[in-house]
DNA sequence: CGGAAATTTGACGCTAATCAATTTATGTGG
DNA sequence: CCACATAAATTGATTAGCGTCAAATTTCCG
């Protein structure tokens, strides 16, 4: 009982357990990820390029993925929540795709992307959630397209408030959460949904007048969460993996 | 070598080997997902919401997967080519995402998503190549993003032939491939990077306009590859994918 | 060859970008 | 704890680009 407590303070087994029963062999080898740790203070830029080898279990802080288009215009490709795992892009390919920067203080774990093989060839369960979170990943950046390609700036903004309380729901399944942080400024938020941080600043100006949501003091109120997940069609995909055919080794 | 020969006559058996060398245990056992086979007429819509439990090798022919979002609106996800496994988004959740509709004559060859499972079990190798192409396809997305937020309708446009190229070349890496066949009407390329057929004809026109290249009689001629590529700074993520980590069985 | 689908072309309107000025918020040192 | 400097957010005026609607032309396919 006393090691399943030490071992459930590893933020990737919180997050994977939140999908499915682990092992104590699985738990092992998550937490063994997690041995290294590295702080950042907010607003480090973080570049991995010189040898994208590493990845990171981002275990506490919230960083974004970035890539620069030209000088002045840039595309935010992912903001990164703890229990993430930060890096996949980078070591997948032989380059690394853009560049990171932290919003709050930040802890890292760097791990070689060889230890993906421990995970692998032990664990063919574990495999499956791996792949699946993959999948559920490109689920979200192909809802992040629909947006971006046909909707109007205010239904843009409110999906990228619907999707981070989504993403924050995962970590307090329990509670309604009709509140949260908001560390990121509009030019972020601009950055990630296609607009300037102007037509952020009316789009939420605008949902505000209407009643859904207000968005001040780094604080986001989500009034009416239901009739704003109506208005856009918004879909949480984070609680929908389907770990039935997983298998059990 | 007989043995050889017949293995290679699958699919996805070509487009892995394209990637890194397979052992013959590998080359059964994606072979075995081909043993099925279904055939579609061009334009036929497939719907597998029901139970969305299997998936398909895309054998020959092309089709696209798409989103309504509205009755006139709509978001086309992906492009499928022969070599692709379809239909991942659907089994890893729940329930599935869009439709999907043949461009071509089509053959589908159905697997239950548990057959994933005897690749997770019996070959880590074989896992770690379909993981780093989910994660190639989480990339492929990300690029899209950004052309979608930032770029203009030409751009756009350009950005979607040249990776309508890069796919092609796949299959065909001798080849300099400067024309293709474009069996996709301008509604469908519209609905896939955010524009109406309007726009799209108008951006065609400007980049044949410009010598960049020309699409008419359903054949993209890539007059200045080179030049197009530097225009809107493209990069195939395709050729990339680093397997020096993989586990060696 | 004929009907339907796809593409092209043009006129007009609307949304968000751009540029710029002002107000508000944040964070630091005395 | 306050004053100050800087960053962020708000507001307004103007403009450019794409959407929308509609009609004409070309292409496709049985």
């Amino acid at each position: 009982m006393e090691q399943d407590v030490e071992l459930s303070r590893s933020c990737l087994v919180e997050r994977m357990r939140y999908y499915t029963p682990l092992s104590d062999k699985d738990k092992c080898l998550l937490k063994s990820l997690e041995n290294e740790e590295i702080s950042y203070r907010p607003r480090t830029r973080l570049s991995f390029s010189e040898n994208p080898s590493y990845l990171f279990v981002l275990k506490s802080g919230w960083l974004y993925r970035y890539d620069e288009i030209d000088e002045k215009r840039r595309q935010v490709l992912r903001i990164h929540y703890p229990g993430d795992i930060v890096g996949l892009t980078d070591v997948a390919m032989q380059s690394a795709y853009g560049e990171m920067m932290t919003v709050t203080e930040t802890v890292l774990c760097p791990f070689h992307k060889s230890r993906l093989d421990d995970i692998f060839i032990h664990s063919p369960r574990l495999t499956a959630l791996l792949f699946s979170l993959g999948v559920l990943n490109q689920i979200v950046l192909q809802d992040r397209l629909k947006i971006m390609g046909r909707a109007s700036a205010t239904h843009r903004v409110a999906y990228f408030l619907l999707e981070m309380h989504a993403r924050l729901r995962i970590h307090s399944p329990t509670k309604s959460l009709d509140r949260f942080e908001m560390p990121l400024t509009q030019d972020v938020i601009g950055d990630a949904i296609g607009l300037t941080n102007v037509s952020v600043s009316n789009a939420l100006a605008q949902l505000a007048c209407e009643g859904y949501c207000t968005c001040q003091h780094r604080e986001v109120i989500l009034h009416k969460l239901d009739k704003l997940k109506e208005m856009i069609g918004f879909q949480d995909r984070y609680f929908e993996i389907d770990t039935s055919w997983f298998p059990n080794v």
